[in-house]
DNA sequence: ACCTGAACACCGTTCAAGT
DNA sequence: ACCTGAACACCGTTCAAGT
């Protein structure tokens, strides 16, 4: 890769991640060439479908929530470490609105540029998940793609200005569900014996 | 209202909704003025802007949707209310692909076209939702617009073509998480006395 | 090799001209 | 009163012409 394509190549991922942050998943493609300093052409050129441009921007991402969730298999309770990764998973999607629903129909399209990425994060999610459930900490009824569809629809609830502040009590309640928690008495901490765990 | 605009009206209505069941919220107005054989200006002057397309074409749906609350209230005891009517809210919200967006977008916005039928909507579930809190079989930690939130979220589930035919399964673990009922064992049916139901 | 922007076929929206 | 479509400023995408 010449040097200046190299160059041309950066500018427009970082133009990306500004103008996504911007508005959304649904950008304009103009503004990010304009932004970034590039003709039409050579935008094409680098990235041929909006979604290759995607990808490029989320893959660093993902990757990076696929790292975090072997970290915290190794540092944290089952439990701990799955809530951890749900919350800050749900954090890093909202952090590209809209992007949310591509990068669910990539999961189950092996042509898309962001599948390789998608089923990575879904992978690390699961493992998280199977530990848990493995611990008898979390129900057995779901699988890592529910847990994919739940970070889609809380990042999705995050991404609605009016309903934003709410994602994170709602996600708590999600959460609950799936580790088979009760914490529906907020003046009671999970301390208390409440709870009969025979086998 | 003139006979030919009153025909018009109507015409662009139909096409409305045959076209954004097809394409989705962000359908081509032209597309939709064109199929209802009708000129822009035309449709621009009873439809100043897409959102006043989308709030007619939904007002009788959610109208329909605060009458069912009505019914069921009268008709069913307060959690089986309840649960039909989340059920029967995110198909009829999944019946117009993507304005799940602009339905919550709306809530808080009272210059909105939408802006009442979304309250009248919220208000309906919430009055279930009372009436199941009262009864102690629903969790006191929730309130409407709660409701209203995973109704868009499962509604946006129910959008994605990857995750659709788990929506069922997973709006039934998040009722189950809101009725603080516990259904995780999949071979023991309900019907099993298991909770205490004296008044 | 790589870059560029005129060119094409669209889009949402407006408004002068029609009946 | 109401309808219409040319006109404007955009958009995504391609491709012949440049270096």
């Amino acid at each position: 890769m010449r040097a200046d394509a190299r160059k041309n190549y950066d500018q427009l991922l970082a133009a990306a991640r500004e103008i996504v942050a911007r508005d959304g998943a649904g950008a304009s493609m103009r503004d990010i060439a304009r932004q970034a300093g590039v003709g039409f052409g050579t935008m094409y050129r680098h990235f041929p479908t909006r979604e290759a441009l995607l990808e490029a921007l989320l893959r660093t991402g993902f990757d990076a929530m696929a790292a975090r969730a072997d970290d915290l298999e190794a540092s944290s309770a089952p439990d701990e470490a799955l809530v951890t990764w749900l919350r800050e998973t749900i954090a890093a999607a909202h952090a590209y609105r809209g992007v949310t629903a591509s990068m669910i129909a990539a999961i189950e399209d092996p042509r898309s540029a962001l599948h390789g990425s998608c089923v990575a994060m879904r992978s690390a999610g699961a493992r998280l998940l199977a530990q848990a459930q493995a611990a008898g900490l979390a129900r057995n009824d779901i699988d890592g793609t529910d847990l994919f569809a739940f970070v889609g629809a809380l990042a999705w609830l995050a991404d609605q200005p009016a309903l934003a502040p709410r994602t994170d009590r709602l996600a708590g309640i999600i959460v609950e569900a799936i580790l088979m928690r009760d914490l529906r008495n907020p003046g009671v901490m999970p301390s208390e014996p409440s709870s009969p765990v025979d086998g």
